[in-house]
DNA sequence: CGTCTATTTGAATGTACTCAAAAGCGGTGG
DNA sequence: CCACCGCTTTTGAGTACATTCAAATAGACG
């Protein structure tokens, strides 16, 4: 089962007993979502955090020359949202889409705070990750400010090895925040 | 009370009872830093999360070059520390110092993962701050991918309106991603 | 005051972007 | 199976944003 995965992931953290795993699971939606589909556009509201069975999501905000910066790449095991939209419910920044076809299990912001309320547990595996994505998304502010955007490829290909070879280069330069022709030419150097 | 600014705080996203009060502020340590004195030095172990009761802290990195970056600027009623290090109790990759004198209540990530386990509501406390810290996180760094120095500076300014006219502005140009020189220059436009 | 640090100013440089065009690559339909 | 179409990647020339380095000026603090 598509659930296990997400179970799994839950345990790693903290443990739970199979009534509260059948009560997390009772309140997931299943969803599968074709390439190039969208999960969230910019200006809706994300009622819910998505957890990926299988495929990759990648969140996104597109800027006044339109230009696109990717936030996230989600592959399997990891959660996706747009944080500001989830928590305070006022349009989403973000926009989320699919860069392959994708399993995903949806848990609505109503439905987290519920089962924080029943499963403590559970809401000290989502403080748990929380901390973690704020670390990493501190490390990359880090990066951003004081490497150059060859040193920051060089650390996207040891950070990401496996996504390296499976997306495309225009995505990698739109997530360490150069143009698609520069990193082209930063990979020959 | 120092420590009314705190459980005030806390207040104002849980319910605490008069005992659940105490036991927080038995966990606490206050401490008096003068300007220029370090809480955490580059290396060291962030075993303590900060609260600043009054002046101002700051969380930076050195880069290879010997330049600062600013990640995090914590006047009176933030948290900071270094969370990568607080977390996972390795050498820690930011220092942190006081911009002026500086009185703080601090609090160690034993500590803390105990009152967890006592007090439900602190932990929600914490998921919630650190909820809207990976917020602000993520959206600056989106700010530093899409706009200019200029605009970052703009936005800067209508942001922490209070810390214009107080910090230096060698001080903003490391918290936004420019030298000096350059916002200087900025200024004039 | 005098010293130390912060800020400003200017010229030269560098990193990354823009725009345009060509080349590569993958999928699709004839 | 090949030809074509659309999208990605490469390449190049010119440009813009931001840095470097140096020096002058202004401010803060003892």
């Amino acid at each position: 089962m598509s659930t296990d995965l997400l179970l799994q992931n839950i345990r790693k953290h903290i443990s739970l007993t199979g009534v509260e795993g059948d009560k997390i699971i009772s309140k997931l939606k299943k969803i599968t979502l074709k390439k190039k589909q969208f999960l969230l556009h910019e200006g809706q509201i994300a009622h819910e955090v998505a957890f990926v069975i299988s495929g990759c999501l990648r969140s996104f905000s597109v800027d006044e020359n339109g230009f696109e910066h990717i936030l996230q790449f989600a592959p399997a095991e990891w959660w996706i949202t747009d944080m500001y939209s989830f928590i305070s419910e006022k349009e989403a920044h973000l926009s989320i889409d699919a860069l392959m076809d994708t399993e995903i299990m949806t848990l609505s912001r109503k439905n987290q705070l519920q089962l924080f309320d029943e499963i403590p547990g559970l809401e000290r595996y989502f403080r748990i990750l929380t901390e973690n994505s704020l670390v990493a998304s501190r490390s990359r502010l880090i990066d951003n400010l004081s490497l150059t955007a060859k040193q920051r490829y060089q650390k996207f290909c040891t950070t990401y090895p496996s996504l390296i070879n499976t997306l495309p280069q225009k995505l990698i330069a739109a997530y360490i925040g150069v143009t698609p022709e520069f990193l082209s030419k930063l990979r020959k150097l």
